[in-house]
DNA sequence: TATTGTTATACTCTATAACTATA
DNA sequence: TATAGTTATAGAGTATAACAATA
């Protein structure tokens, strides 16, 4: 029941700044995490295929962009090739590397994932009025350009799923 | 480094609003994990000492609040129990039932974790403009209340940190 | 010597199933 | 019988340290 023409106060309890974005974040990300819990992926994996997605990098490269331990990686890349979604391609370049590629069935996994997470929230986003939608994505991004520029990262590097 | 004067369209390259959204949750989650780990605590550990903050649960209770399975929150309990976070006491009302309280040390833990906590989400907010980040505020607090509206859930019932 | 990746090991977190003790 | 909680067990995910192969 939301207030329908309150003012510029509104009239329901409000959630503070932190807490909102807390909250917030706690639903997008939990959304994430049933939806890849469908296909019977953890979030980890999930962010695995959707780095992959779009590289082709060695272990090492994999390491730093999932921000984990080599030895993590390991791990977390055998269960997928267990399963037939990633595989280990040596490095023509150096005898010491391997490259891990995605299979067809971890893209389809991956792609299949991207879009019903995606289907999730937009059905969230329009809640919103549209005006209200595209002033929010609005905020966000200048947001999250603020913040990348001020950690001197390259936003659209790491996105992924 | 934000356009300053941009009129209505964006100069910037800009994120979809799934993608927006997505990545808005996993910085401020990482946020979390980052303070969390100063103090040696888990995402996990960091939720129970949450929801205990205002309420002495049972362990079936705490269960639910926390969307586990029973047994998980025993070895969440336990461990957290062995730091001298919470104790275990029993249930005058039902014999079966304890009863989990946070100890002094567990308060003053979960208390500097929020407050830290608060402090990145701040800083994170400020660096929009104020009355865009009175916009954001706004906004989220709208979809918010729209997304428990539609489920039924009271916002205010399980936030935590 | 330094780097790439794996292995050995340990701990947290989670779940399912079986169990104990109440109710 | 049903419920509250624990235990036994299994597996994912993570890290540190030690190692083998290659650079």
């Amino acid at each position: 029941m939301a207030a329908r023409k309150s003012p510029a106060r509104p009239i329901e309890p409000a959630l503070s700044p932190v807490d909102g974005l807390a909250q917030l974040s706690f639903t997008v990300l939990g959304m994430l995490e049933r939806r890849a819990a469908k296909h019977d992926l953890s979030l980890s994996q999930t962010r695995l295929l959707g780095v992959l997605r779009d590289r082709r990098p060695t272990m090492q490269e994999l390491a730093r962009l999932l921000g984990l331990d080599k030895s993590s990686v390991t791990g977390l890349v055998d269960r997928a090739e267990r399963r037939g979604l990633v595989t280990r391609v040596a490095s023509t370049a150096d005898r010491r590397a391997v490259e891990v590629h995605l299979t067809d069935a971890g893209r389809s996994l991956a792609t299949a994932g991207a879009t019903d997470f995606a289907a999730d929230v937009t059905a969230l986003l329009e809640l919103l009025a549209p005006a209200d939608r595209r002033a929010l994505s609005e905020l966000i991004n200048r947001l999250l350009l603020a913040h990348a520029a001020e950690h001197g990262v390259d936003l659209f590097a790491t996105m992924a799923v």
